[in-house]
Order: C-alpha cells, then structure tokens, then sequence
DNA sequence: AATGAATGAGATTTCATTCAT
DNA sequence: AATGAATGAAATCTCATTCAT
C-alpha cells in the first residue's frame, strides 16, 4: 500500500504522530476536509505548519494518510469479529452495539469517512472502495450464514438484507457526527440511553429476519 | 419564513431563477458547498457575478435559498401522499419507489441534503431541523397505522421501525450521489434495474415488518 | 500571437497598463525574473496585488506579456531602418548608435532580454526565437548587401561577420543594465561619451570589414 | 583574498569538494542561482542537506567559493598564454579556439559568470570585478602589441578592438550554456563544426584588424 | 563532523465581497 | 438592474537557515 506521509513523520515519537492525526481528524470533522487549515491543525499539535509540510507533502496526503489508518482500526474490527460462533442475531446485535460504541467515541472518523461519499471527494475513492467492498461481504456473508443456519428467512432477499442492516448500522453511526445529527436521534427515539436504541433497532431486525 | 433572497431575484422570469438555483445545486454538488464558487455558478446560468451578489447577499444566503427550495418540494412530495388509503407495505413501496427516481433524477439537491449533517454546516440546521422533524413524524405515523391496522407486529418498536425505515431510504437515495456511492451499491446489488432493487428491499421490510 | 494577458487588462487605460509594463520591467530588471514579486509590482504601481492577477494569470503570464511588447518595439525599429539606402557603414553606425541610445534609455528591456538566454528560462524560448532571428536574418541582410555592393571585402565570411557585429553591438548594449556592467565599460574605455564609443568602435568595424 | 567557506570544506577529500562545486555549477546552470534548492545540490551531491551549512555559511557563499573557483582556473588560462611568442592573430585565434573548447566542455562556468552581469547580482561585484579587469587588460596588451609590431592598423582604436574581440569571445562562449543559445547559433551558422565557427571569425577578426 | 528535524518568513494564488458605472 | 473591476484576507506551500543529537 502507497504511503502518503514522509520518512519523517515514521521516525517522530508514536505519541506525537498520533496526536497529530488525532487532533487532524477532529479539524476535518469540525471544519470539513476542505476548509479545515493545515496551520490550524499545526497549532493545535503545537507545531509549526512548516513541520506538517515535512511529514505530508500536501493535505490530501494527509487525508489519505488518516484514511489508510481508519482502514487498519477498521479490519482490526473486522478480524476480531470473525472465528466467533454467536447466533446470527446475537452476532448483528454485537456488531451494533460496537459501532454505536465506536460512533459515540470517535466521531471524527465516522464523519471523514462520509464526507468520502461525495462526488467532490471522488478522487480519494481508490484508496476507499477497497475497504467499503470489506464491509459489504462482511454483511452479505452474516446474512447468507443466517440462511443457511435457517435462522433467517428464505424469502427475503439475501442481498437486500444485507444492504438494509449495512443501512441501518450507518445511518446509526451517522447520528453521533454532529449536533444536527444528534438531534434527528432525538427526534427519533428521545432521551433514552444507547444501549436502549440498540435493544429497540434489535426487535426491528429480529422481526424482519427471523424467520 | 425568513427569505434568504433579495427581492430583485424574485421579480426576474421564473426560469431564470429556476436556471439559477438548478445550476447552483449542480455545481454544489460536484464541487461541495465549500469549495464552489459563486462566480463559475454566474458563468454557467450566463449571468455576471455581481449579479448573484444582486440576488443574494451571501454564498450561505444562496444555500439557505436552495435548502428552503428543496422543502417545498419535499413537502408537496409528503402531502401527495397523504390521503392515500393504502395498504401500509403498498405506501412504504411506493415512497421507496418515488424516493428512488427522485435520488436519480435529482441526485444533486440529495448531495447538497446529505452534506448538511456535518458539524461545520451546522449554521444550516435550524432552517433544515423543521423539515428532518416532518420526515421522522411521518415515518413513525406510517408504522403507527400499520401497527393499529394490525399489519405490522406489535413485538416491534414503532421508533425504532421508522428510524430502520428511514435509513433504509436515506441510504438508497444516497446511493447516486457519486461515482463512488454508486460503485458501492454496484457491490450490493450487482447490475439490476432500479425497480428490481425496491422489490428486493421490500421483501426485507415486509418480512421484517409484517406479522 | 497568443494573448497572455485578460480582457480586462485591455479594457483599462492605457496610461495605467503602460505604467504596470514599465513598472514590471523596471523591477524584474532589478531583482531578476524569479526574485521579483507579483505583490511589489503592484505595491509600486499603486494597485493591488489581487488587481495583477486579473490581469495576468500567472507570473510567468506578465514576463510573456512583457517579451511580445518588446517584440512589438523591436520590430518597429527593424522596419524603421529599412528602406533607407545609407552606406553600409553609415547603415552599421546607425544601427550602433541607435541600440546605444536605446540600451540607455531602456535598459531593463535588455536586461530582461538577456535572461531569456539561460537554460532556466528556456520555457519562453518559443516566444522569442523567432524575434531572434529575425535580428539575425538582418545583420545577414547587410552584410551581405556590402559584399554585393562591393564595399565589404569577399574575403571575409559574411556569416562570421553578421555574428560579429551582433554580437559587439549585443555586448555594448548589455553594459547598461548594472552597475557592474557600466565598471566594466569604463574599464575598456574609460570616461568618454558614447558617441565617442561608437565612434571608436565604428573604426574597429569598419578596419575588419572595409575592403 | 576572503575564503567563502569552512575549515570543514578544506579537510574534506579533494574528490568529494571538487564533486560538490561541479554539481552546484550544474544545478546553478540549469535552474539560475535564484531557483536553485541548496537541498537539491546536497541530494545530488549524496550528503545530507545540513552538511552543505557545515561547508557554507549560506547560499550566497556558495555562489562566492565558486566564483573564486573561476578566478582560480582562468588565471592559469591566462598565464599560460603568456610568455609564448606567437603572431598576434596566431595569439587571438588559439584563445578564441581554447575559449570555444571550454564553453562546449563547461558550459556552467559561462552560465553563472554571466548571470552576475545583472544589477540583481550586483552584490557579488566586488568578486568578480577584479577578474574582469584582468581579462580587459589581458585583450588590450594583446592589442597594443599588435600594433606595436605593425601587424595591426594603427588607424584602429585600441580600446574599442579590445572590446569587440572581447564581446565576439564572449558572444561565443554564450552560445552554449542553453538550447536557446544553441539555436541562436545554428541560425547563424547553420550545421558546422565548432574549429570551422573559429576559423569564419578568424577571417572577420583579421580582416578587421589586420592592415 | 554530519545529520536531518524543525522553523517561520514569505511567495504565489484564490475568491467572497464591494462598489462605481 | 446589471456589470465586472478592484480589493485584500487568507490559504497552500516553499526553502534558507538553525540547532539538537
């Protein structure tokens, strides 16, 4: 895979490359890929912006840069989900309730990650489609599990299936990014805790699924 | 409701204005809200930039002239449907399907939609909450008269069916938004007719839904 | 010929886009082409910085812009001089001393000029060769035109001569366009006045090449 | 005479020194003393970008060791023409030839002594100036003595002949430090070798000179 | 002595906005 | 009402130079 950040920042402390791709992916939530300033983010690091410059050659380098590395966090998840034998739902239930756990503590990423969606953005889907591919299969071989075990119904659509619950789970996600998103949550369920929206989207997909 | 528009721009022909805010949503699209500029929009409807600044006080009086655009449009959408004495999976089919032609005729004023959920365009959400608020309530009205009818399982959570809904619909109107949304939904769904995907959908949300 | 320069660089006085042109020449004289700032040009002309680049698109826009002027002026005085049936000796003479004049005056045109020889500034070699030429194809012209006429001698290779008397007049011409320029021409000649040089060197000229 | 560089840049191995100034001249030719990055020099040079600061305290040192660098090997340019006791032209005509030689051979050298003609490089005058002189004395002895053995018209100016022979070396010299040059001279003299160009002006300079 | 990470002044360029015509 | 020239704040990026290791 290409690297998009310099032979500098690889040597810089872990500590200090960290905290800045940290603190780059809260600016980008905050201000958006494109009107986020490299400087801006440089002071927050306590750094020059000339330093930001030495370890990224420009700031889609840097975005690709935080990118890749949400694509590492993200097939850790992948992984460690795999090789469990839960129950399809008690599977979907856990996958839920990690990404809504995710989503609550790391909105930054969540939010890049949608902003890739547009067609402005569009450049950078080479370095995404990959990943997205990762998470459909993830889907799709849950719900064809879920056939196979009997345990959803054979009348539903398995690809279907799988768009829906891949919906739902980021349109969920998608709820923690913002105060405007917060507020469509509210619409939609109160003020009731997280665990409980889980429980609820859970007697939903329950419903449909099983059979 | 507060005009964003000066009132020059209301007396010049309707297709004008119509010209304008069209182009304005195409050009938004493609290039975000952030980084289009006002002048390439003026070059495109044929129009001097000073022009726009005639018609608009604002770059954000222009988005603000849009979103208000796009409500009326939603709403005259929600209120056709009202009235309709449908059975409640025939209605949800139907919004499925007028949903779906609208993302693909119109995937612009979607795009534009999509990129007011983030935290730094959070200065929009008090012209957009009102509007977000009557889509959940009309949802949740849906999945209260299927349950009252008696066709949709009382197990289920009627908050948590019409926000499942909800992001099911979202996330398939989204779907054209961009190359790269569209090469996902390719990898759901492979390379079938339009109609074929809301049947394949619909088997889910009855299956789900219905008792 | 290709326009390097807006419309609306065309559109204002012309005083204002003489003054900009000579502004630029005077400072790429004295700082060099790379050294000079689009923002001091505009600070001495009593514009704004913003202002240049809707005249000029580029930096290097304003140099190409700058050369066709010289073309346009060099060319004018080639044609100036043709059609006068004068001696070729009194032709040369003129010639030297008109360049002399012209290098005092204008100095930063020749200097400007000169850069362009450097491999670094080979990008804007196709503007210029061809004005390049023709500057040679008219020293040819008049060598040549004393050989048939008898009063240069046969014995002398016209081509050499032609890159001779470019060269000498070339060399006088750059001895104004610094300070240490002007050290060196006082060097070989002292404090004389520069009709006296052209006198002086019309002897040398007219010792090579009078038969 | 002031060194320009460090203790350090004397103990390092001659080869390396002499590797370093060679490909500065190169890097100074090809992108002009302005553009040219220390940092490029260094990487090509195959040391670390700092090292280059050890050896000179700034960039305009460097120009200014090499520069002297220059001085050192037209000396002995000169000094080994002394002392031989050939015709004058026989003289004139084996520097013209040696001169050529070394422009084809270094075409560097030429590049960056002419870049300090221009009033933006006025700062390094003082180094070169007294170069200057010598070549300027150097072309008027050859001159008088020319005359003083009668193979020279004394109706000639001594000054002005010293100046022209001067301005044709220099001329020529010229017209291999870029491909801009290089086509000046083919319009010239069209496709023939270097030793037939000297011969051609040797035919001008005796004409000229020679009674 | 050599390295290369860090710095920050400053260059080019962009573009929302103003305003005289 | 329409125009488009002018403005200048601000963004990205460069690179000579410093300095700790």
């Amino acid at each position: 895979m290409k690297k998009y950040y310099s032979e500098t920042f690889e040597k810089i402390p872990g500590e200090k490359s960290e905290r800045i791709l940290r603190l780059s992916l809260e600016e980008f939530r905050r201000k958006g890929l494109s009107d986020t300033r490299i400087d801006d983010i440089a002071k927050k690091a306590g750094i020059s912006h000339g330093s930001m410059y030495t370890y990224f050659a420009s700031k889609d380098d840097l975005i690709r840069t935080i990118i890749q590395r949400g694509h590492q966090v993200q097939r850790q998840a992948f992984s460690e989900s795999e090789g469990e034998t839960l129950d399809v739902f008690e599977n979907i239930e856990r996958i839920l309730s990690t990404s809504l756990s995710t989503a609550v503590k790391d909105p930054d990423s969540i939010s890049i990650w949608l902003e890739l969606s547009f067609e402005y953005n569009d450049r950078f889907s080479e370095d995404t489609l990959v990943l997205e591919n990762e998470g459909i299969i993830f889907w799709k071989d849950i719900i064809k599990q879920g056939i196979e075990e009997g345990s959803i119904s054979d009348r539903i659509d398995a690809d279907a299936a799988a768009f829906c619950v891949d919906g739902i789970v980021g349109t969920l996600m998608k709820s923690y990014i913002s105060n405007h998103e917060k507020e469509k949550l509210y619409m939609h369920f109160g003020d009731i805790p997280t665990e409980m929206i889980v429980k609820k989207i859970m007697t939903v997909i329950r419903g449909v699924l099983q059979r």
